[in-house]
DNA sequence: CTTCATGCAAACCCTTTGCACGTCG
DNA sequence: CGACGTGCAAAGGGTTTGCATGAAG
């Protein structure tokens, strides 16, 4: 999974250093949504003398490739999660924050309908589903 | 439209101050979504004398009334738009900035269908779509 | 060796809070 | 009059930027 991030980063043409690497390598164990916040401290327990700005610079990097999404969390703040460069939508789980993809699922049908009725030409949409992930459902 | 708020407000109990139904008028003059800045802004620029506090207090107060809704716009920044206070979607023009609403469109089997892949019991969507609004597509 | 990346700190937004004063009902 | 609302300034997060130094290819 780092591996992935770190091909996809060789392609874009960007430098593969220490600090991208030992990034990447954070961004892959961990599980579900995290902030850039997290990540940074991270690197702080770690002590791998990473600067804040340079994990902003890495996220930004990756969501370029389409390796990272940024997603808004219902309470407004930003959460980043990893996933594949294709079109999706994510389901958040709010209890433990794993997330998982999912394809269309139908969605197509909404947005030309949606287009129908108002007569907008839809260029992009937003679909995030939030919820609870089958072991927090069921540990409940 | 400004009425409108005003009469959520006194239903809601809260006090019909001058600042209150200064900015109430401020938001319903305004066309499409706008920012918190936005409204601040035209504070200032009417010298009003209204506060920053005051904005950021009276956005909240209309949000909790389901009468302005936050939404997160493409490039992750916060908007707001008037609303009604019962659950639709939004169409955003990425254009001219106009909002229209929209109902069901179908949304529900989508949610159905990625609860059933997933397993994950769903709790929430948050739906967006951007795009061209009929005068904005027609225009160009 | 040249270009690109880094760390640090400061700068910038955006939003919230504390508090003394004003005002609505 | 008493509770609630206000403006101001300051504090607080999150994110970006400027710049001298360091590493990659």
């Amino acid at each position: 999974m780092a591996e992935e991030m770190l091909d996809a980063l060789d392609r874009a043409g960007v430098r593969l250093t220490g600090p991208r690497r030992r990034l990447a390598a954070l961004i892959a164990r961990r599980e579900g949504h995290f902030t850039a916040a997290d990540l940074v401290k991270d690197v702080g327990r770690r002590r791998l003398g990473i600067g804040r700005a340079t994990v902003f610079r890495l996220l930004e990097l990756l969501g370029e490739q389409g390796l990272l999404e940024r997603i808004d969390l219902p309470d407004g703040s930003h959460a980043y999660i990893p996933c594949e460069p294709t079109h999706h939508h994510h389901l958040v789980c709010l209890e433990c924050g794993t997330t998982t993809d999912v394809g269309d699922c139908g969605i197509e049908a909404v947005t030309r309908e949606a287009a129908r009725r108002s007569g907008f030409t839809i260029e992009q949409h937003r679909l995030e589903l939030f919820g609870r992930c089958p072991n927090c459902s069921s540990a409940n």
